[in-house]
DNA sequence: TTGAAAGCCTACTCGTCGAT
DNA sequence: ATCGACGAGTAGGCTTTCAA
C-alpha cells in the first residue's frame, strides 16, 4: 500500500491510496436511475404552479403561464442553468417550468410545500403513467431519502446539488493554500535560490551555516521555517505537512518547478504555480461519465412480495442480523460472518483463534438482538487512551486527535480479552466504522443516552403544537355538543344548524382575532373526532350508491369494448383537460352515459363526478394489470 | 519512513412521525 | 394508505496525525 500523495493544483496537500478505486462505481449507480421517468411538484398554493421534468425533450414545456420576467428573473436563469445538465453518465436534458409562487404567511407553518406526481413510461406505451410514489420507488430501486434530495434540490432551483459529492468535500483541517504556499516558498529559497545565486524573496529565512542548500536534511529545513514563522507570529504546518510538499515540490525539477514560487504577500496570485498540477493528474484518473463501469445490479426486482413482518419483528431481526424485509418490502439480507485477513503487519486474522472461534465472536455479538446492549458492549470492548501530545511536534489549534483507541476482542468468555486492529474489530463484529465512531464518541463524552437507538424516535417537524391542539379543545368545548343528541352509533352529533364547516370558519375568525396561525381544517376535524368523538355527518351531495354503481357499470362496458389505443390514451393523466386525448375520450363515454341515464329515466351525474369515478376505476385495472 | 487510525465529511438507506 | 420530512445508521472517501 504505497500512498500517492500530491500537491494538488489550489496548492493544497492531497493524499490518497494508489489501491483505492476513484468513486466510478457510486457514480455509475447514482446516476442511473429516473432515465425515462418524470416529476412534477405542485405548489400546495390554490392556482397550482407545475414544475414539469421530463428527460427526453431538450425543450421548455409550459403548463402554467409563469410570471413576469421582470419580476422573477431567476426563472430565466435558472431554466438556462438546467437546460441540458448531465444527471451523471446519463444525458438528460432536463425541462423546467418553474416560478416562485408565494406562500401564504398563514402556511408557513404547514411544512408540506409541493404536491409530487410520479411518473413511469411503461413498456409498450408511448405515454407516461402516472404512479404512486411507493411504486415509483420500488420500480427504480432507491430510497426514499435519494428521491427526496433530488426533489428538494430541483425545488429549490439548485442544479448543483443533482451532483454526486460523496467524498469531495474538503476536510476541515486541510492545509491552507497561504500555509502551503509560504512552505513552498520557504523550500525553493532554501534549495534553489542560494544556490544559483538569486535574490531570497524571504528575508532573514535562518543559519544555514556552512551547509550548502541542496545538502539541508528536510528536518533542518523545517526548523528553520519553524523559526522563522514564529519570528512572524504565523503557525506552522507540521512536520508531516512540510516533508510532503518537499517531496512533492523536488521530485519536479523540470524548469517549471525552478520558477520561484507564489507568496501570498510577495508575488502577484495569477503567477503560476509550480504546485497546479496536482489535481488535475487525479482527475484525469477518473474514468469519464458514462465511460465507466457496467451499472451494477439491482439487488431486488421490482414487485418482489414483501413479507409480513411486524414492525417488532423486523427491529428485532434487523438487530439481531437476520434477513427482514424492511417497511418498503426491500429484502435486506442476512449478515454473515467473512473470514477474510484484516491486512495489518500483526495479522490479526488468521493469527487470533481459529476461525470457527472467531464466527463465534460474530455470532455472539448478533446473538444479543440488541441495538444498545450492542453499543454498550462495543464501549465495554474497545478502551480510549488520551493521546500524549509530543511538546516538539504541537501545532495549537491545528491537533484534533484527542484518544488512541484500543480495540479488545473476547474470544472465549472468561478468557483475556485479545488485542486487535480496527479492522478486524469491524470485521469480527460485523459493524461499520461509523458506527463504532459514534459509540466510541458517547463514551468519550460520557453521554450513555447516546448509545441508545434513535432511529425514527423524533418528532417530526410538522406535528401540532399542543398549545394549538389546547386552543381547539376549548374552541369545541364553547360549542353545545349535546351527549343527548346521539346518532346511530352512539356519538354525539352537532346540532342541527351546526357542521364542521361553519365551526372550522369560527376557529379561524377567532385565531385572526387572537392573532396565531390556524391549524388546517384536517387538523381540526380529526381533533374533533378523536377527543370529543363526535359524529360528523357525511356531506348531503354525495353520490347516491345506486347512482355510483350505475356510472361504475357504464364505465367497465365502456373499457371493454375498447381498443387498445383507446386505452393507450386513456391510461395517461395530464393535467390539461380541455385538449388531451384522455379528456376526449371521458367527454365521449359520458356522453353516451347521459344517453343511456335518459333512456332509463335516471338524472346523471355531471362530468366531474363521472371523470372522478372513471379516474379511480381506470387506475383501479390499471394496478391490477401491472402487478 | 510508512501503515494504521482518528476525525470529518457526503451519499445513501431506513424507520418513524404527523399531515393529507 | 400515502406522502413529505427528518433523525440516525451505514458505507466509504479524504487528510492528517500517531507510532512502530
Amino acid at each position: 500500500m504505497v500512498p500517492t500523495g500530491q500537491v494538488g493544483g489550489s496548492g493544497m496537500v492531497t493524499m490518497g491510496y494508489a489501491h483505492h478505486p476513484q468513486p466510478t462505481a457510486p457514480l455509475q449507480s447514482y446516476h442511473a436511475v429516473f432515465n425515462n421517468v418524470g416529476v412534477a411538484h405542485v405548489n400546495q398554493v390554490q392556482a397550482p404552479q407545475v414544475q414539469y421534468f421530463s428527460y427526453e425533450s431538450s425543450t421548455v414545456a409550459v403548463r402554467t403561464p409563469p410570471l413576469h420576467a421582470s419580476q422573477h428573473p431567476q426563472v430565466t436563469a435558472q431554466t438556462a442553468n438546467i437546460q441540458g445538465q448531465r444527471y451523471g453518465s446519463c444525458s438528460l436534458p432536463v425541462q423546467v417550468v418553474t416560478s416562485s409562487v408565494p406562500t401564504k404567511p398563514l402556511e408557513e407553518k404547514n411544512s408540506k410545500t409541493v404536491s409530487r406526481i410520479y411518473y413511469v413510461r411503461l413498456p409498450n406505451c408511448s405515454k407516461q403513467t402516472r404512479i404512486c410514489k411507493t411504486m415509483f420507488l420500488r420500480l427504480h430501486g432507491v430510497s426514499n431519502g435519494r428521491l427526496d434530495r433530488i426533489l428538494q434540490a430541483v425545488n429549490c432551483q439548485m442544479p448543483d446539488a443533482l451532483q454526486d459529492k460523496r467524498g469531495q468535500h474538503t476536510p476541515s483541517n486541510k492545509t491552507s493554500q497561504e500555509d502551503c504556499d509560504l512552505v513552498t516558498q520557504h523550500i525553493w529559497s532554501l534549495r534553489y535560490s542560494r544556490e544559483e545565486g538569486g535574490e531570497n524573496p524571504i528575508h532573514n529565512i535562518g543559519d544555514l551555516g556552512e551547509t550548502a542548500g541542496k545538502d539541508l536534511s528536510v528536518k533542518k529545513m523545517y526548523e528553520m521555517y519553524k523559526r522563522w514563522c514564529e519570528e512572524r507570529g504565523k503557525v506552522p504546518v507540521s512536520l508531516w505537512v512540510y516533508r510532503h510538499i518537499e517531496k512533492s515540490w523536488t521530485s519536479k525539477k523540470s524548469a517549471s518547478a525552478r520558477n520561484p514560487p507564489v507568496a501570498v504577500d510577495v508575488l502577484p496570485t495569477s503567477a503560476p504555480s509550480a504546485l497546479n498540477d496536482g489535481p488535475e493528474q487525479t482527475r484525469e484518473q477518473v474514468p469519464v461519465e458514462g465511460q465507466g463501469m457496467p451499472e451494477p445490479s439491482r439487488k431486488k426486482r421490482s414487485g418482489e412480495q414483501v413479507g409480513s413482518m411486524t414492525r417488532l419483528e423486523r427491529k428485532f431481526k434487523r438487530n439481531s442480523g437476520a434477513a427482514y424485509y424492511t417497511a418498503a418490502g426491500k429484502l435486506k439480507e442476512e449478515k454473515h460472518y467473512v473470514d477474510k485477513h484484516c491486512g495489518c503487519k500483526y495479522r490479526c486474522i488468521p493469527e487470533i483463534g481459529s476461525e470457527d472461534s472467531r464466527r463465534q465472536v460474530f455470532m455472539n455479538f448478533w446473538k444479543f438482538g440488541n441495538f444498545t446492549r450492542q453499543n454498550e458492549y462495543i464501549a465495554q470492548k474497545v478502551v480510549l487512551v488520551p493521546v500524549m501530545q509530543r511538546e516538539r511536534d504541537k501545532v495549537a489549534e491545528k491537533f484534533t486527535r484527542t484518544y488512541t483507541r484500543i480495540y479488545n476482542v473476547q474470544m472465549k468468555p472468561g478468557e483475556k480479552p485479545v488485542r486487535v486492529c480496527k479492522t478486524a474489530f469491524l470485521q469480527l463484529h460485523g459493524v461499520s466504522n461509523g458506527r463504532v465512531d459514534r459509540v466510541l464518541q458517547a463514551v468519550a463524552c460520557e453521554s450513555p443516552f447516546a448509545l441508545k437507538d434513535r432511529r425514527g424516535n423524533h418528532s417530526p417537524k410538522n406535528k401540532t403544537k399542543q398549545e394549538d391542539v389546547d386552543y381547539i379543545c376549548q374552541h369545541i368545548k364553547a360549542f353545545p355538543i349535546d351527549p343527548q343528541n346521539e346518532e346511530a352509533n352512539n356519538r354525539p352529533a352537532l346540532p342541527q344548524d351546526l357542521n364542521v364547516e361553519k365551526m372550522y370558519r369560527m376557529y379561524k375568525q377567532q385565531c385572526v382575532q387572537d392573532n396565531r396561525a390556524p391549524v388546517s381544517s384536517f387538523v381540526y376535524r380529526k381533533i374533533l373526532k378523536e377527543r370529543f368523538n363526535c359524529f360528523i355527518k357525511s356531506p348531503a351531495n354525495k353520490t347516491p350508491e345506486d347512482d355510483f354503481q350505475f356510472v361504475c357499470h357504464h364505465i367497465e362496458t365502456c373499457s371493454r369494448n375498447m381498443t387498445g389505443s383507446d386505452a393507450g390514451e386513456l391510461s395517461t393523466k395530464q393535467s390539461d383537460k380541455n385538449s388531451n386525448p384522455q379528456e376526449i375520450s371521458v367527454r365521449k363515454i359520458h356522453s353516451d352515459y347521459v344517453l343511456r341515464c335518459n333512456e332509463e329515466g335516471r338524472k346523471p351525474v355531471g362530468i366531474d363526478v363521472y371523470r372522478k369515478i372513471f379516474n379511480s376505476k381506470f387506475q383501479e385495472q390499471h394496478d391490477i394489470r401491472t402487478s
